[in-house]
RNA sequence: GCGCCCGUAGCUCAACCGGAUAGAGCACCCGCCUUCUAAGCGGGUGGUUGCAGGUUCGAGUCCUGCCGGGCGCGCCA
């Protein structure tokens, strides 16, 4: 089932081939002047110039092919020549039908299912959360989510940051400071069994976010800390038994609190893969980069060039093992490519990462395709601006520390409750659903706040205003499909039945056109990796829903009006819920 | 220094292969609750799209230069 543009596109397009002018021409996009029409098309401009003709001409002959289209009400020329589309109101009416008869609300799905892998969230061992990891884990969600809906066949990876230098320098903090640790990881090491691992049990996340920070400031200043740091981790990545062990307390105490934020936040992950667990690649890959000859020592490393003809200045190579022996950032990157290719055989591969990194990415994408290990276009990064505070730096709390995931969202789940207390709004409710709703509401304030944003530009984090509720912002979208879902418990209760669509009002023509350019903004946010376009979509039918609402009572209109308009409500509140889905927002019944 | 991204209303952001009068929200002003949830709806004020050129019938969008900002540039991830 096609949407209208695509219907009347197809319709133009076929009017400017029989006059002799590139079909392609004939596109039709939605009015850009609704209170003159429908939709337009801009195309007898551009075939004027191929043709050497008046675009009033051209745009008049083209005219005169569409004049006995059924579907069209009007059909007008305007200013140099664009051609301006009316649709008749029945068209209208059968579309809405056709939406609302439909499970997928008027969506299409892709030609040729692809296999895909969304890698996203980045969450890292030793740790928590903060404001950084929201929109890697929001974009990445609704990305996943989009193309799944879309028909791929997707898997949304954590990509655990587990594994590296990171990891020494923490072993070694935590042995500084614990010293019932510290002669455990020894004895371990040196070989001892049947060691009581209790002492391990008192580390806790508090510490490695304590002494994580300490750490890495030290490692940077003082050479020979780095340098133990250093062995530790190349110790830790052949598994000397004491580090090892207490490594994975480390990964398993992170675990638990990140996934209690990705859970408050409604992100789900189908793998939770770490980098460690391409540890055992790596020995068989260096070995087969090697024998393939794209390795070349310098400076006591082993690298890969990237360089190729054509840039426009020098990429750095991609370290593949350290001076110490270590495995770098870009070669777990490399052998998790291997692994998943091996695993899965993806036909695309989405890196949802901060654009700061796409440098790392490139070169990363560019040694895969000489090891043979990827084909051009099958891994693409997906970059995206940071999220400052007001003052336009990196967000930082009024202390000047870093706002952890977790605080922000009880934050906001604060003010959520204080606005429902305000607005007099579910305070007959159970407190458990109350709870529920401002988790709700919360949510859909920050993930909206972020969406509605293109991801590539970075955007000011602002408490007060993501948490004002008013306007464009999450909890008005849940509001307009709450407010559906009360009118429907109603219609419900007083037996009224929803009937066939009959459009004649402008608020419910221009729901009708809203719903019907649902398409449209799923394709978009698809092919661009770009979920503002559906965000915008969502808020578009939300408003075009608020207008129809004002100006058209239902359930004291005459009963085939109302039947009409129960419809037109109920195919807005489910495409609405599916759009917010896509978002990774979720709708409380009530609030 | 080299490279990438950005500069749009007082503020935060949109703008569909270049197209008509550059759109929203916030803030500010005016109106609308005895009728389906006013976290709402309607109306209004507010712009030389950083600057200067160029291409084009037509430029926020493409090209060149300049100014301003952010980020990146091998042994962190």
């Amino acid at each position: 089932m096609s949407d209208l543009k695509r219907a009347l596109g197809e319709a133009v397009e076929a009017a400017f081939a029989a006059i002799g002018a590139p079909p392609e021409l004939g596109r039709v996009t939605p009015s850009d002047r609704p209170d003159l029409a429908d939709f337009q098309s801009n195309g007898a401009l551009a075939a004027a110039k191929r043709l050497g003709k008046n675009p009033r001409e051209i745009a008049t002959a083209v005219a005169e092919r569409l004049a006995g289209d059924p579907r069209l009400s009007a059909i007008e020329i305007a200013g140099p020549g664009f051609i301006n589309l009316k649709v008749a109101d029945a068209t209208l009416s059968d579309r809405a039908n056709a939406i609302a008869a439909d499970p997928r609300l008027g969506a299409e799905t892709v030609a040729t299912a692809r296999r895909v892998i969304v890698d996203y969230g980045g969450p890292n061992v030793a740790k928590p959360m903060h404001v950084g990891h929201l929109r890697a884990s929001i974009i990445g969600e609704s990305i996943k989510r989009i193309y799944r809906f879309r028909g791929d066949e997707v898997v949304g990876d954590a990509h655990f940051g587990d594994w590296g230098y990171q990891m020494g320098l923490l072993i070694g903090a935590v042995m500084d400071e614990n010293f019932a640790v510290r002669a455990v990881v020894e004895r371990l090491n040196a070989g001892v069994h049947g060691e009581d691992l209790g002492a391990f049990d008192t580390v806790d996340l508090a510490d490695l976010d304590r002494l994580y920070p300490q750490a890495a400031a030290r490692g940077k200043a003082d050479t020979d800390y780095r340098d133990r740091a250093r062995k530790i981790t190349a110790a830790l990545q052949v598994k000397q038994a004491g580090y090892y062990v207490l490594w994975e307390r480390f990964r398993a105490v992170t675990k638990v609190a990140l996934e209690r934020d990705f859970h408050a936040l409604g992100v789900d992950f189908d793998l939770w893969k770490g980098e460690s667990d391409v540890e055992h690649l790596i020995a068989p890959m260096v070995a087969e980069l090697d024998a393939k000859g794209l390795l070349v020592d310098d400076q006591g490393a082993r690298i890969i060039r990237v360089v190729q003809d054509g840039d426009k200045r020098e990429l750095p190579p991609l370290l593949v093992v350290s001076s110490e022996g270590s495995a770098m950032y870009g070669t777990t990157d490399l052998a998790t490519i291997l692994d998943r290719q091996r695993a899965f055989g993806p036909d695309l591969v989405i890196y949802c990462v901060d654009q700061r990194q796409a440098d790392h990415f490139e070169i990363v994408f560019r040694a895969a395709i000489q090891a043979g290990y990827a084909a051009p276009g099958q891994l693409e990064h997906i970059g995206f601006g940071t999220m400052n505070g007001t003052d336009g730096k990196p967000f930082k709390t009024r202390e000047g520390g870093v706002l952890k995931l977790n605080d922000m969202i009880e934050l906001t789940r604060e003010k959520a409750r204080e606005r429902l207390r305000e607005a007099g709004l579910g305070e007959d409710l159970p407190p458990a659903e109350f709870e529920e709703i401002a988790g709700k509401v919360a949510v859909a304030a920050l993930k909206f706040a972020d969406l509605q944003n293109f991801r590539g530009t970075s955007y000011v984090f602002d408490l007060d205003r993501f948490t004002s509720f008013e306007g464009k912002t999450g909890p008005y979208l849940l509001y307009q499909a709450v407010r559906v879902k009360s009118l429907l418990r109603r219609a419900a209760e007083e037996g009224a039945q929803a009937g066939p669509v009959n459009v004649s009002e402008p608020a419910e023509r221009d729901l009708v056109l809203t719903l019907d350019a649902f398409d449209a903004a799923l394709t978009e946010a698809y092919d661009k990796k770009a979920p503002n376009a559906l965000a915008e979509h969502a808020y578009r039918l939300s408003q075009a829903f608020s207008r129809f609402y004002a100006a058209c009572p239902i359930m004291t209109a005459a009963p085939a009006v109302r039947a009409s308009r129960l419809t037109l409500a109920t195919a807005a509140l489910r495409q609405l819920e599916r759009a917010l889905d896509l978002l990774g927002i979720a709708t409380p019944e009530r609030m």
